[in-house]
DNA sequence: ACGATCAGTGTAATCGATTACATCAGGCCT
DNA sequence: AGGCCTGATGTAATCGATTACACTGATCGT
């Protein structure tokens, strides 16, 4: 590979000015400029970036850390991330941590010492995963935090509405006449985990409906569990006639559950989701979703981060997107037992 | 941020010796060590690998590229992958290309120019992709094909079996009565799509029937495109009694368009697809789909990308891996109208 | 006409690691 | 005792860029 200095030599100049050149310094000759310009391109020339990078302590790279790459909610946020970087000539790079701290641990560390020039997280554990986040910032490198929140870091941060789209489908749910709403939520140590549950909460109390423990499964958001607090809840004496789940991988494993058994979301158990997967959309028969502007989540969080990446002083900022409960057609109230006839696709 | 020279200085010894324990050199006294260690764990001492992968001109990075992050195949793939990658002791990071060239080029050159240890390549054309390519191979950079072949160029390269994965659909379909079978197919500048259309018309042959022109559609993988043919495929005055889509999302949009016009795959049209994502296990109703071994065919790739890393010597391996007909339950031959009764999921 | 300013350029230091080479002490062999 | 090997360590070169600083001539203002 070709060197500033073979540039230099051949094109009988300084290094220095071909430096100057490549970067678009200002003080330099038409001359200079021309002849550097056909050095590199005869000779193929391409700036070796880890040398640049060491020198100036920095780079043209973003990077995502997610917990799971297998789940459409994130890679779509990553789009969003990703249009934004290139955009603003970054090359953004992934990280898939399959919800191991230590493997995010281990992303992190790699990407400080490779001099990354920003980190976009969607942690594994809102609270574990700020000892290893915490040495990003320490070293000055910029931040956000993504769908979940860094609890005690002080960093820019963009989160879904939780507690609002929570709070809405419940509401739907008792205006369909529901008294007994399952919930099978998240887990506390995740902000969508704990806020989708006081969505939850805040809704019931608003209509004076007491928050039953019995009717409420926190997992961790795995699907599997999510199965066993489906069956629980269905198992129990006094069943809910409806269910908010609160996880799009969950709610494919509740609707499987519910198949086993024979119960239709339309006529025997209302259910409400939260929108996390393509397989969502696509679910037989079709329950009411809470869609996340996931596109839109990475869009702000790299807005964040580039922006922070320029003026690092700034205090840091909390945004929250807008969530929508998007309908099929219709969803049975409560008792009620119509059994709309069904139809392919 | 510490340096080595910190650690050394606070040990009370050289840079060097800081660095051959580091690296685990033989030949540092006990006593030297455990200097260092204490010196490096006192500072929190974490070496700068920009400055590393300058001197030795190499990283502990290997880099996957795909074009479409929201296509499950690929992400399956790269599952497989980043176990091997992480088994090594690397790190890996994606790029997402969107099927754009020019994207991809991008990654390729920047990729390179920060001295990523090798790179595994889904390319978005088997043909022009090669020019970026090249540059790795030029520079020594272990590259391996995923997939979609690298026209012209001798690299490693894993695929799935799409010659025989078609014929074998096709046989089930012409097994089952059919004879009038559309395809709807990928590009030829594609591997999967050229070979996939190579075995439908290998099981046509092989049953003495005619290959029909009007009843192959060559798509570009986009699902779009797949609407448009299946709505010719359906609007044809002799519309075929069967298809094979070469595509898990095309299959998405033909059953729509099946839908549409109250076709059942079950009952009106035979439909056999490949299956790339988790919509396709998912379908309403389900329909036979041709499954790849995605993770294996990552984790084959991965440790071809190693092999090589190790030994760039070795002449490149090509490597088939198997795929399987995963048949729902039954599929209608042709003529027949039984229309089993549906039953909820 | 003389100093100040400035455009254009080069020399060499620098970023933070690794490592070739030199050095030195001690042990061993003859 | 002298030579040789070996283990342990240090000095300084190196990777390939950027850039502080120095320098040269030319231009300009007074």
């Amino acid at each position: 590979m070709a060197t500033v200095k073979d540039v230099a030599v051949l094109a009988g100049v300084s290094t220095a000015t071909v430096s100057r050149v490549l970067n678009g310094h200002p003080n330099v000759s038409p001359e200079a400029r021309a002849r550097v310009a056909r050095a590199v391109e005869q000779l193929g020339y391409r700036p070796n970036r880890v040398a640049r990078n060491l020198r100036v302590q920095t780079s043209q790279t973003v990077a995502v850390i997610i917990p799971d790459i297998q789940n459409n909610f994130f890679v779509s946020v990553v789009r969003g991330i990703e249009d934004v970087a290139i955009a603003r000539d970054h090359i953004l790079l992934l990280g898939n941590t399959d919800d191991s701290l230590s493997r995010e641990a281990r992303y992190i560390d790699v990407l400080l010492a490779e001099g990354v020039a920003g980190i976009i997280i969607c942690a594994s554990d809102g609270e574990r995963s700020c000892v290893a986040v915490r040495r990003a910032v320490e070293q000055g490198v910029p931040v956000v935090a993504l769908d979940r929140q860094l609890q005690g870091l002080d960093v820019d941060t963009v989160l879904a509405d939780n507690v609002g789209a929570s709070r809405m489908a419940t509401d739907y749910l008792i205006a369909n006449g529901h008294t007994r709403i399952g919930l099978i939520a998240g887990p506390d140590y995740l902000t969508p985990g704990r806020e989708r549950r006081e969505g939850y909460e805040q809704a019931l109390a608003a209509h004076g409906l007491p928050v039953d423990p019995g009717l409420v499964k926190v997992t961790d958001f795995r699907p599997s569990q999510a199965r066993e607090a489906a069956q629980t809840l269905l198992d129990a004496p006094e069943p809910p006639t409806a269910m908010l789940v609160c996880s799009g991988l969950m709610a494919v494993e509740v609707m499987r559950e519910m198949a086993v058994r024979q119960l239709d979301p339309r006529r025997d158990i209302a259910l409400v989701a939260f929108d996390d997967t393509v397989l969502n959309r696509c679910l037989c028969p079709p329950i009411p979703l809470i869609t996340q502007s996931t596109y839109e989540l990475g869009q702000a969080a790299a807005e964040l981060l580039f922006a922070r990446m320029h003026d690092p002083q700034q205090p840091a900022r909390t945004l929250r997107l807008q969530t929508r409960l998007l309908l099929p057609e219709s969803v049975p109230a409560a008792g009620a037992s119509p059994a709309s006839g069904r139809q392919p696709s």
